[in-house]
DNA sequence: ATATTGACATTTA
DNA sequence: ATAAATGCCAATA
């Protein structure tokens, strides 16, 4: 079932972002050795299991949310409903609910 | 085998 | 503040 790949690696590193926080492509792409921050959306965008595994808490390291396959609005819905604050395409407080995976 | 593709980030203007 | 150029790299075609 789980592999070794790259994508792999990057979906379960997901599933451990707890309920309420976010991370950001680059701290996942950092926990996965590379640099490529634009694969770490590729391989998100090829979701197999969407809410499943909860990309929806990985947003871009400015603190804007990014994007989603379901639509950025489905995003934001689903981030709120964690206890995340939104406004205008951006986390509220970013910093206080960021979560560090190094 | 090579070429293109991304839900990004940084630098520069 | 915005916008363009450049770097990144496995996955996809």
């Amino acid at each position: 079932m789980e592999g070794s790949s790259l994508r792999d690696r990057c979906y379960r590193l997901v599933c451990k972002i707890p309920k309420g926080k976010v991370t950001s492509y680059k701290e996942v792409a950092e926990a996965l050795g590379i640099r490529g921050y634009r694969l770490v959306g590729m391989l998100l965008s090829r979701n197999p299991e969407p809410v499943k595994i909860p990309c929806h808490r990985v947003v871009k390291s400015n603190g804007e949310v990014g994007g989603y396959i379901m639509g950025v609005d489905k995003k934001v819905e689903l981030l709120r409903s964690e206890g995340i604050p939104v406004k205008n395409g951006r986390i509220v407080d970013f910093q206080r609910y960021f979560f560090r995976l190094k």
